[in-house]
RNA sequence: GGCGCAUUCGUCUAGCGGCCUAGGACAUCGCCCUCUCAAGGCGAAGAUCGGGGGUUCGAAUCCCCCAUGCGCUACCA
């Protein structure tokens, strides 16, 4: 393994926005460099033209400093190795694919995409491997000058030695052998001047100083040509790391970019898209950290600074990884109530003001926000689930059927009884806090002669229009005294219209 | 088709020759707590370690073969 220092690179194409996927590679990236004092850095891919997005950078860098993950070198905090956007690099690029050429291990190769094409379909016709059939790599000077005055612009591809092997080690993979007769001459710098990602990849790790490459599995069978890319430029190859492709919760293939429907329900990929949600970045971060490495045998939940202090490469797994929604809810949940009130509160405002269509300004200056926050703490696994607990403290009017007012197993006159009562009993109530809406209540259930569940589950619904909320009591104390008795008033009427209805 | 990688409870994993009658977590189920829903506590069920051959006194762990899955096979990354 390299003595040099730690130099690490999370380096995404802006084609769509940061999947999980990416952001797990981001992460181990960050924790290695975190963990050995090295230096993370982000650069932009960004050398296909046709699938350039114009928002996917900003979602990048956003949603990775929302995780977290800061880099030391990258688009907008410069370094020394800059420009980190490989659009700004073309020259180099340039040079050194006609520096291979001028040496011999690269040529350029006019065939048009359509005799590429037709070359390929007389392979499959054939049976035979689909792979470039080397006719621009014995052109004759003369032939070169002719597609030259034909004003055909060349790729420039690398002259792959037809025999021998080829082989590099993978920190978790081992070592890995393949015969350069499988390997295509890959194209090294495309027709419009712009580098694959193959090229501009070998040549900007070797001049950013990378000492380890930790990307996706899926990259895996393009090492041979790196590596024969790298022997070509009389370069030192960093350290390889494969990381396990991520699967969709189904674990039938790799999550891709899109949406995933699975059975009936539709999951999240994008990593904006569980923000939106309701994730807390730390859940994320603790979650992504699990998926294809573990710390031991046992420990699940583990802060930042103990996941830097032993991420290891050792231990990142080999196995692909379904995806566990169900795992990261749970882990989501565990960091919620780990959350002091007062932080949930203000985590919640965004999710609030959205929900109820408030301004975030006035939702922060509701008392019920800070005083329900405690109470929705351990019922809620993602942010978003706490709207539709709090908004009865929000709402003027609460919309609920009228037979809801109706006791479990009781009848509709009881049930009218119990809140008449209920009524009563908080009309004459002093002090205004739970343990005393309590106290005073309470007692209503022997007097009623009904179980607890069925006053309650009454009050419930004329208190917040809904048959599960927060804690009754609490909930009405967070509403205050004249609320409560409008609300009851308000059960009241409504459910005398329906036994005056029936009767 | 070719090349490559992988294969332990439903899922994520621990395991790197004896500590494994395989441990933990999520999910599931049951009980407790309880004003609903949760959270929490306790407990249960769940994997003969993909299959078959070896090696060894002894294998989930080492070797070989097979099967299955996934990835790559673009002037995409």
């Amino acid at each position: 393994m390299s003595s040099a220092p730690v130099r690490v690179r999370f380096a995404p194409s802006p084609t769509g926005y940061l999947h999980v996927g990416g952001a797990r590679t981001a992460l181990f990236n960050w924790l290695f460099a975190r963990r050995h004092n090295g230096v993370f850095i982000l650069r932009i891919e960004d050398t296909d033209r046709t699938r350039y997005q114009e928002d996917a950078l900003e979602d990048l860098m956003a949603m990775l400093r929302w995780l977290g993950l800061d880099w030391d070198e990258g688009p907008d905090v410069g370094g020394p190795y800059g420009p980190y956007f490989q659009s700004q690099r073309l020259h180099i690029y340039q040079e050194y694919a006609e520096k291979l050429v001028r040496e011999g291990h690269a040529y350029y190769c006019y065939c048009s995409p359509e005799r590429l094409e037709a070359m390929r379909e007389e392979q499959r016709k054939r049976g035979e491997p689909p792979g470039y059939d080397r006719h621009c790599r014995y052109l004759t000077a003369k032939q070169r000058a002719e597609y030259e005055a034909q004003g055909i612009k060349p790729v420039i591809r690398l002259a792959v030695p037809l025999e021998g092997q080829t082989s590099f080690t993978d920190v978790i993979r081992g070592t890995i052998t393949v015969d350069n007769s499988s390997l295509d001459d890959l194209i090294l710098l495309k027709s419009d001047g712009y580098p694959t990602y193959h090229l501009a990849n070998v040549i900007d790790d070797h001049l950013m100083r990378i000492s380890h490459i930790m990307r996706a599995d899926e990259w895996l069978p393009s090492v041979p040509k790196h590596v024969l890319l790298y022997q070509a430029f009389g370069w030192e190859p960093p350290v390889f790391a494969h990381l396990p492709v991520i699967l969709d919760p189904s674990g039938q293939g790799k999550m891709s970019k899109r949406r995933q429907r699975v059975g009936d329900k539709e999951h999240y990929v994008l990593v904006r898209e569980f923000k939106e949600a309701g994730y807390l970045p730390e859940a994320m971060f603790n979650f992504l950290t699990l998926v294809g490495w573990s710390l031991d045998d046992k420990t699940q939940i583990m802060p930042k600074e103990v996941a830097i202090q032993h991420f290891d490469l050792d231990r990142i797994n080999k196995a692909p990884a379904a995806f566990s929604y169900e795992k990261l809810e749970w882990m989501n949940g565990y960091y919620i109530r780990q959350l002091s009130p007062d932080e949930l509160a203000e985590r919640l405002v965004p999710f609030l003001a959205k929900g109820l269509g408030m301004s975030e300004e006035e939702v922060r200056r509701r008392p019920e926000t800070r005083l329900l926050a405690p109470l929705v703490q351990e019922r809620i696994k993602v942010l978003s689930e706490a709207v539709e607990m709090m908004d009865f403290a929000f709402r003027e009017r609460l919309d609920y059927p009228a037979e809801s007012l109706i006791g479990e197993k009781m009848s509709a006159e009881a049930s009218l009884e119990a809140l008449k009562r209920a009524r009563q009993v908080v009309a004459a109530l002093e002090a205004f806090d739970a343990p005393a809406i309590e106290a005073a209540l309470r007692p209503l259930v022997e007097e009623l002669g009904v179980k607890a569940r069925q006053l309650f589950g009454i009050i419930r619904i004329a208190i917040t229009g809904k048959p599960v909320s927060p804690p009754l009591f609490e909930s009405m104390a967070v509403l205050g005294k004249e609320r409560c008795l409008r609300r009851l008033d308000e059960a009241i009427e409504r459910l005398s219209r329906l036994v005056g209805q029936a009767g």
